[in-house]
DNA sequence: TGAAATGTTGGGGCG
DNA sequence: ACGCCCCAACATTTC
């Protein structure tokens, strides 16, 4: 029969981190076609921003628990190792598949990876690709004079006239694959389970996969959304939606996201001012992702030339101290410990650290980009370059004047009772939160730097920079 | 999605 | 009762 001949002639489902069954283009267009599927996972060589340690932690329990999703519907994850234009070669040369889905990706050696297989494998086979990581789409999206847009606002006022899809799917009960290929590596022997101390206490405290992020995307939607026009600021309270991770590997559809918001303020119009500001974080990332893939040479370079004459400082050991959350400054500190504990920090904390970093100790906001990206499970290259650089003073809309947070100032205004310090730094626990703000305090280190020295020296250097 | 300097106001202490 | 000073609490300006 000429049926049994098509399904013999699978489609190749290839999964770059967007880890999920449900509410996903690339793998919705192939169980559409009703051909056999070959869900496939491939760990691409190392490159300068490959996955940092922190994600490839959560990347092995994604892909655990994507592969046990496939495993209950009757299939399983291909999973390999190498060149993704190898690989794909060869599999095609296996399976006799046709076709090859995925889902876009817009950094710059994703792109670059993607167009040499295009170009290779076209005459070959089916390739198509689709939008499933945005809410808005980078290559069509431009502002009036025809340029990428630099700014936020205008931005996302425009994402908001042109509009997009809200497609809502559920994965199907079965789907068909090939009986078992026994081709490639086995998960465990590519992303081994975590063996190290700080590995297996940061993993623990995150449920990883599709279920945990629809279960906590509810969670936020019906119990904190209404705190957090109020509570998003304050990184004592917990009243953030905690989804960075689920969206960087893709386990929840962003549009999705959209789609339970706009169902839940129908429900609960009270929820309106609540939903819009987080709406309009949610689209932060998505203009992050626009500069990145407008200017590619940001994740290496300031977007804003003039910045490059900047004179950094090399200083390694307060970089160190950085690191190790053994500034002296409780909030900065706080924030660094979160981080290590957790592969987590506040939004707000961490405007706060990769100010210091960069404006206070003078240290290139590579290094800070750099330390992250190894220890934050949601690392993502656009987001982590676009603050980065925000940060720096030197990406898209930065301030028309060269900001530099207040540590103390800050913590004050945003962890006034020092709930959040106390949670991090077990030290300070006996302080009032009068004096827990304060560096100096005794039987905490001393401070690594004064904040008017390193201020004053800051805007030298700045002010040395723009002549 | 600042901070610091500067300006303004208003209440209380006090002669 | 009044003016004067002090200073905290805001508000405005500048970088």
């Amino acid at each position: 029969m000429s049926h049994n001949i098509e399904r013999e002639q699978p489609i190749i489902v290839w999964f770059r981190d967007d880890f999920r069954l449900q509410d996903n283009p690339a793998f919705d267009a192939a169980v559409k076609t009703g051909q056999l599927i070959i869900p496939v996972f491939t760990l691409e060589p190392k490159n300068r921003w490959s996955y940092g340690e922190a994600s490839k932690l959560w990347l092995g329990a994604t892909l655990r628990q994507l592969n046990s999703d496939l495993k209950v519907r009757g299939s399983y994850l291909v999973c390999l190792k190498g060149e993704p234009n190898t690989l794909l070669q060869f599999l095609i040369e296996k399976t006799n598949a046709r076709s090859i889905y995925w889902n876009r990706r817009y950094d710059p050696s994703g792109v670059s990876v993607d167009k040499a297989i295009f170009s290779n494998l076209k005459s070959r086979c089916d390739i198509k690709s689709f939008e499933g990581r945005l809410l808005s789409e980078p290559t069509t999206l431009k502002s009036g004079g025809g340029t990428p847009y630099k700014v936020f606002t205008p931005f996302y006022k425009m994402c908001l006239k042109v509009g997009f899809d809200i497609a809502v799917s559920s994965p199907p009960d079965r789907i068909m694959s090939p009986s078992l290929l026994n081709l490639g590596d086995s998960l465990e022997s590519i992303l081994p389970q975590p063996q190290l101390q700080w590995q297996k206490v940061l993993i623990k405290q995150w449920s990883i996969g599709e279920r945990a992020a629809l279960k906590k995307l509810d969670t936020f939607i019906s119990g904190t959304l209404q705190q957090y026009s109020e509570g998003r600021d304050f990184p004592g309270r917990g009243h953030i939606s905690f989804l960075s991770p689920h969206l960087r590997f893709g386990e929840i559809s962003i549009r999705r996201v959209w789609y339970e918001i706009q169902c839940a303020v129908e429900l609960a119009p009270q929820l309106t001012a609540c939903a819009e500001a987080w709406g309009r974080q949610l689209f932060w990332r998505d203009f992050a992702y626009s500069v990145l893939f407008h200017f590619p040479y940001t994740s290496e370079k300031p977007l804003r030339g003039e910045s490059n004459d900047y004179l950094w400082l090399d200083d390694e050991g307060g970089f160190i101290s950085w690191t190790q959350g053994k500034t002296g400054f409780p909030i900065i500190d706080a924030g660094m410990r979160e981080l290590w504990a957790t592969g987590f920090m506040h939004n707000r904390v961490r405007m706060l650290v990769a100010s210091f970093l960069c404006k206070h100790l003078g240290v290139h906001w590579l290094k800070g980009a750099e330390w992250f990206w190894n220890t934050l499970v949601d690392a993502d290259l656009a987001s982590n370059t676009f603050g980065w650089q925000w940060s720096a003073g030197c990406g898209a809309d930065a301030a028309p004047y060269f900001r530099i947070f207040n540590p103390v100032t800050q913590s004050k205004k945003f962890d006034p009772e020092g709930v959040y310090i106390k949670r991090w730094i077990p030290e300070l626990r006996h302080l009032t939160s009068k004096t827990i703000h304060e560096p100096g305090n005794e039987g905490y280190m001393q401070p690594i730097v004064e904040l008017s020295v390193g201020r004053s020296a800051a805007l030298a250097r700045y002010a040395r920079s723009k002549c």
